[in-house]
DNA sequence: CGCGGAAACTTGTCTGAACAAGTGCCGCGA
DNA sequence: TCGCGGCACTTGTTCAGACAAGTTTCCGCG
């Protein structure tokens, strides 16, 4: 049984002015309609009209001073956090061909630094997974995830070599919100060396991550090794001005 | 003549509330005074606490679910950009010792790889200055940067041991202003060994750095290889909102 | 003593109103 | 014709109140 509930209102009017700009009914650089018109179109008070526009002011899309109506800024925002999340989103938007091949997924009991960085007890049930990823046919990186249970539950009516597994829990109601990535660099163990077809003791370039939901509430504990001769992390800085840091993976 | 208006209320609420948390006024996990209360002590109207708490949230500050007080996440941070530059302020920051030892400076023609980043032709004269970077007397990080010679030239007037080389380039009035960084892994080579006392081909993660100053011309082509077992780069994500990513260094 | 449920409390959503502040345009006057 | 003032329109800020929905607390009943 699926609790079906008409969303807020003022998130049905953020879509659909998502929807409007995505769709190139309202283009680059065109002004939205004003505050009062967007009240009479939805039957909506000005609070919930500003609050809609405020979501979209905080993703980027729309831009605009006082005085003067927000215009839409752009139509595709890569968010930095849709980068570490999915890789193969990520391979895509590289003009690579993603691939991937689920080498085990399985409950049991956490691991002591899963455990830790997920704030359970050692042994309490999880889900883990580990997959190695492909860009065009060519092992790139080992990802060993470990979910708490009320969430990796839902991988098991899944196939995790179809596609994102994050999209795929996106879609179930899981709304992952916020990553805590933690990079360094560690010699590949046995495991290791042979699925990404390397030497072991070679450097690899690893990225640990803790997500959490809306709630704040930890969802996800993962450990992603890259070879650094295939991957590497880019970061630019700029230090007046408010430009934000753009984090980027690239392909060497 | 400077024109001081009062900030917005609920821009001076977000602010107090930002300074408490990052006072540790309101240590993490802690949960917010409840709307009400905000209410009652800025004298504000419960839109406008709101409005307050709205702007944190999407800046990654504070969680919670209905029927709950909000919840701090995380404390503030640094400077992303500054993280970066200067290992001594960091380590001071960390509550660290930072020191150093300049191993050598030098004035030659540019390597291929530094000839590169610094768009030059190979050969052409850089200043080179390799420096062991230590943090509380333990070797942690090997610092090789490559100037141009425009600004390497003002090096030779400065004790390298003393401090910040970048605090020295300021104030001779060179303006650095962005950087593209490069995160990956390498293998420890036999000088790195030496100097980090680790074994020859262990695991490094090393950060290559190219800075321009305000005119966008490049200045500093630097490759940076720290001991990661010491030094992990931490990235925190936040989906939504358009808060720019922070960057971070952090000792284990 | 334990458990269930009601009550109190908290945040989420929404409305309606008012004033301040910034922008753009139109028309009047020089 | 040009310039400038003012008006109409827009967004920004703030308030007060109401109901919905989720959480916590605590009391009374078994």
């Amino acid at each position: 049984m699926v609790k079906s509930v008409t969303p807020p209102l003022h998130h049905r009017v953020a879509d659909e002015l998502r929807g409007r700009i995505s769709r190139g009914q309202l283009p680059v650089g065109a002004p939205l309609p004003s505050e009062a018109q967007l009240c009479e179109e939805f039957g909506a008070s000005r609070g919930t009209v500003r609050q809609a526009l405020a979501a979209l002011r905080n993703e980027g899309l729309i831009g605009g001073g006082q005085g003067k109506p927000p215009v839409v800024r752009q139509a595709a925002v890569a968010q930095p956090f849709e980068t570490f999340l999915s890789f193969t989103r990520w391979a895509r938007e590289m003009g690579r061909e993603p691939g991937q091949r689920t080498v085990e997924i399985a409950r049991r009991g956490a691991s002591q630094v899963a455990a830790d960085a997920l704030g359970l007890d050692e042994g309490t049930p999880v889900i883990e997974v580990l997959r190695l990823r492909l860009l065009d046919g060519i092992p790139t990186m080992l990802e060993r995830s470990s979910f708490v249970e009320r969430v990796g539950r839902l991988l098991f009516d899944f196939d995790p070599d179809a596609g994102s597994i994050y999209a795929h829990l996106q879609d179930c109601g899981v709304d992952l919100r916020a990553a805590r990535h933690t990079i360094d660099a560690i010699g590949a163990n046995e495991v290791d060396a042979d699925l990404l077809t390397i030497a072991p003791g070679a450097p690899l370039l690893r990225e640990r991550r803790r997500a959490t939901d809306a709630t704040g509430a930890r969802v996800e504990y993962g450990d992603d090794r890259y070879r650094p001769d295939l991957v590497t992390f880019t970061i630019d800085n700029v230090q007046t001005g408010r430009v934000s840091p753009h984090i980027l993976k690239e392909t060497s």
